[in-house]
DNA sequence: CTTATAAATGTTATATTATTACATAGCGTT
DNA sequence: AACGCTATGTAATAATATAACATTTATAAG
């Protein structure tokens, strides 16, 4: 069961238009489609990305600075990302692969360095775009 | 054997300064250090920044928004990257370990998409700063 | 050597992404 | 009420990156 964090009404706003675009968003693009509501400033954007991203409802899609809802259940702690992504389309989406997940977790090299936290991109063509 | 690159002059400028800090080096602190040596603009700098990635001499660490000189030989193109990072002190070395690469390069997932390329940054706390 | 072509450079302006600084408001606990 | 904490509002600015256009240099072919 997900805990359910309760959202300010910014960060409700901010998720909600995230979570049903179902696709990663800019922080600007955001800004725009919230001016109705009532947020009218960058930073009330961004604070409410820090938020949703520490809390794990949203990841940033480093390599696009843009953000997704999470598509996983069962990662409530944005600590372990993985994500695909097509660089003809632009398509996004999260990789849940326990077997990946478990094996970059308990990945330890001799640096003797104990890692808490990563984030994976990976980077091809979709079925789609390959077929073209 | 490492292919030779014949760098240009920009590009060789650039090269040698990020290779010599040993460390990431964001673009405009890489302006601000080569304009006594000509270059001016920051379109100088990325253009250069460019094609280094491109042809695999230093790599984009995506969290930081800053490149790295490539510290492993067999990596000649910047599409399987594996990074460390220290999240109080920012150091950041590149991970060459033959195992991981060889099991993220052969990943694949039920989406029927091929990856091309990869690029995972692995957080934590460096011997240093743990020991804090 | 001449011509063609691609790669790199120079320069100005501008777009995009993100943070600093400061003031105010709401909310739960004691 | 007094406190601490989180969130909000607002303005200004910093930091990162690209567009557009003109020119020069390197490379290769004829
Ligand atoms: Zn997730
Ligand atoms: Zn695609
Ligand atoms: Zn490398
Ligand atoms: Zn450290």
């Amino acid at each position: 069961m997900q805990k359910e964090h309760n959202l300010s009404r910014n960060q409700k706003i901010i998720f909600d238009l995230i979570d049903k675009s179902g696709e990663p968003m800019k922080a600007y693009s955001i800004l725009f489609n919230v001016q109705k509501k009532g947020i009218k400033a960058p930073l009330q954007v961004y604070r409410a990305l820090d938020k949703l991203v520490e809390i794990g409802k949203i990841h940033k899609i480093e390599s696009r600075n843009a953000f997704i809802a999470c598509q996983n259940s069962s990662c409530q702690i944005s600590k372990a990302t993985a994500f695909s992504i097509c660089e003809s389309c632009e398509n996004v989406s999260e990789i849940s692969n326990s077997k990946l997940s478990k094996y970059l977790s308990n990945f330890s090299d001799d640096s003797g360095m104990k890692y808490s936290k990563y984030n994976l991109e990976f980077f091809g063509l979709c079925k789609k775009c390959k077929s073209k």
